[in-house]
DNA sequence: ATAGGGTTAG
């Protein structure tokens, strides 16, 4: 124990008004490592503290442990979880100066720093200095540059510690290069490690296998997945949840709910990790009940203060049209962290509640909480989904003024749509022409879009160029390109662009709906005929029509791409996806609910104001969500003022 | 009692 009466008396008031000072060295820095590192880094390097620390004849005394090398080893640990380049150095400097030699622990823990701070050169040169470098060594500057996804320099190292130094690599090696493969997706790179794993008989580490699931689960390749699962001896629940995500993430997602089944009927308690893949389902399904019982999963498990978890929960209802469950559960976690202040955001902007999204920022701001370029870009596409022009400029320059955040290509899309949106295309493009990175095709696509509502044909033509170079096989800009001829009435231009998409192959992606009913998902495609209820819908569809037209709306034709008779043009829009599913919506779905749709492409116009309409002669809220944003229909009007 | 490793939210 230290004894208050051997501590520097200037230093004691310092240390006790940290939490959690115990008196006890092993804990007080285990506990901060962990706690504060921040706090813990910035006590450390106010001089007399690391002075008194490392002095041998120090007042300060740790009877049980005196021996520096470890206290300073969870410094260093510290120093690499609060991601500060400048402690990192003091730290370093502060070890040359009291041991004059950095070798050991002492150095593979430098090492580990420098390289999870992104800084490989420091690290190497770090790490060249050392005379005795083992396996740990070799391993932690492994480990680091893997946190960092640097996978070729994984690899490096890899072939250096095992072909020139003839040191041989451990299971914890090849974790750390197959985690690095895994978030890169570096398929070659991880089989290559597979294979090393298989020649060096390390199958058997539960670890080793679980990285190994990540990586092909995240590639794709849910059929070895499944052969690793086979030749597994016994997993854990980390293999369990992997399994789960791994099916989430390939289309497979009921079968991953499948395995969360079967981990419960073999008595294994849901973690965290659970929750999150079983997330990960839900938002693949797009099953709102099933969220509900994950919900009550959470709830059960006691996992509802995780704040990862309620994040993610929060999220996916957002995502899944029920942004008034999200709020609910922002509402109940308690200190939100910067993540979940703008997962929050990023559900007002994509519902298009832009006065809410600034009134959160605000008060994210307020207590203390420093929004980062994730933040931003939410906050400047809410701005821009709402029509908020005057406002997004202002948060566009207070982010790199006041913040130190520079603009990155999502901020400068924002901005190309929220000045294109206001008709503001020159704006938008002289912005896109000044911007000191090369624009991408989510920039050009922005004022490609405000071409299109603001039919302006001579720009949309030159963007088109731009667009068709940067993505030739993206069939999505063909298709706007060619509606916009067809809007114009420009019939050949529209079709000489079908024309060309089919000299390259490509085929339009067909537009689908989904709603949820009865625990399921129902599908329906353009004209489609498939489904049971197939009568019932149609003479909904006609019934609701019949009365738009009554009430005075004609069809808005120039959004279907043939020159047909406008007799067969409004036959055919008036069978597209999303008013089969309105139309289903309505029959099924109790008149106080609202009506919740997803279309896996943009919503065309004439869907639009019928969905408009609909929500007003049949005094319903209907909730799309396309392939960009929701779009509420309440009372005649739609959340998203007609710009899209 | 100390160093390196698997899944994790915007």
């Amino acid at each position: 124990m230290i004894t208050v009466a051997s501590c520097s008396s200037s230093l004691l008031p310092s240390l006790q008004s940290l939490p959690g000072f115990l008196f006890k060295s092993r804990t007080f820095f285990y506990f901060h490592q962990i706690q504060n590192p921040q706090r813990f880094c910035k006590l450390f390097t106010q001089k007399r503290f690391h002075n008194a620390l490392l002095s041998p004849r120090s007042s300060v005394q740790f009877p049980s442990h005196p021996n520096p090398d470890i206290l300073l080893s969870y410094l260093i640990s510290a120093v690499g979880s609060c991601s500060s380049i400048s402690y990192c150095r003091a730290i370093h400097s502060c070890v040359i100066k009291s041991f004059n030699y950095t070798d050991g622990f002492i150095g593979d823990q430098l090492v580990s720093c420098y390289t999870r701070l992104g800084r490989a050169d420091d690290a190497r040169n770090l790490f060249d200095e050392m005379p005795n470098k083992d396996l740990v060594s070799w391993n932690s500057l492994i480990s680091g540059f893997s946190r960092r996804g640097y996978v070729d320099k994984c690899l490096d190292a890899f072939f250096r510690m095992k072909f020139e130094m003839g040191i041989e690599p451990n299971e914890v090696t090849l974790i750390s290069i197959t985690s690095a493969c895994a978030s890169r997706g570096a398929i070659d790179e991880g089989k290559y490690t597979h294979g090393f794993a298989l020649k060096l008989g390390m199958l058997w580490e539960v670890k080793l296998v679980n990285s190994l699931i990540n990586l092909y689960g995240k590639s794709g390749y849910l059929d070895a997945v499944c052969r690793l699962v086979e030749t597994m001896p016994v997993g854990n629940i980390v293999s369990w949840n992997l399994m789960i995500a791994s099916h989430a993430q390939n289309g497979t997602a009921a079968d991953g709910v499948g395995y969360f089944n079967l981990m419960r009927r073999a008595g294994i308690n849901p973690d965290d990790g659970t929750v999150l893949s079983l997330l990960e389902a839900c938002e693949n399904l797009g099953l709102q009940k099933l969220a509900e019982g994950v919900h009550g999963l959470i709830t059960k498990c006691g996992l509802y203060a995780n704040a990862t978890v309620a994040t993610g929960l929060l999220d996916l209802y957002a995502k899944l049209g029920r942004l008034n469950y999200s709020l609910k559960v922002f509402e109940e976690v308690n200190n939100p962290d910067k993540v979940a202040w703008t997962a929050m955001l990023a559900g007002y902007a994509v519902h298009g509640n832009g006065r809410e999204a600034m009134e959160l920022f605000e008060g994210m701001v307020k207590v203390g909480v420093e929004p980062d370029h994730v933040t931003f870009t939410h906050l400047l596409s809410a701005c821009s989904h709402s029509g908020l022009v005057k406002e997004g400029k202002n948060y566009f320059d207070i982010m790199s003024q006041v913040y130190g955040i520079e603009p990155r290509l999502d901020h400068y899309s924002c901005m190309v749509d929220l000045l294109g949106r206001s008709g503001l295309l020159n704006d938008a493009y002289e912005l896109i022409k000044r911007m000191p990175l090369k624009p991408n095709s989510a920039v050009w696509g922005a004022l490609f879009g405000a071409c299109r509502v603001y039919g302006n044909i001579e720009l949309g033509k030159e963007v088109a160029e731009r667009l068709f170079s940067l993505d030739p096989s993206d069939s999505r800009n063909y298709i706007m390109l060619s509606n916009m001829y067809s809007a114009a009435g420009l019939w050949r231009d529209a079709s000489k662009v079908r024309a060309l998409m089919k000299e390259k192959g490509l085929i339009r992606n067909p537009g689908c709906s989904f709603i949820e009913h009865g625990n399921k998902i129902h599908r329906f495609a353009v004209g489609d005929r498939s489904h049971p209820e197939l009568e019932k819908i149609y003479t909904k569809l006609e019934e609701v029509i019949g009365k738009i037209r009554e009430a005075g709306f004609v069809s808005k034709t120039e959004f279907i791409l043939h020159d047909v008779e406008q007799a067969v043009k409004e036959d055919m829009i008036s069978k597209h996806s999303e008013k089969l599913a309105i139309a289903f919506g309505l029959l099924v779905t109790n008149a106080g609910m609202p009506i919740i749709i997803t279309k896996n492409l943009r919503i065309c116009g004439d869907c639009h104001s019928t969905a408009k309409l609909i929500s007003l002669i049949e005094k319903r809220t209907i909730i799309i969500r396309d392939s960009k944003r929701f779009h509420h229909f309440a009372a005649g009007i739609c959340s998203c003022g007609d710009y899209w």
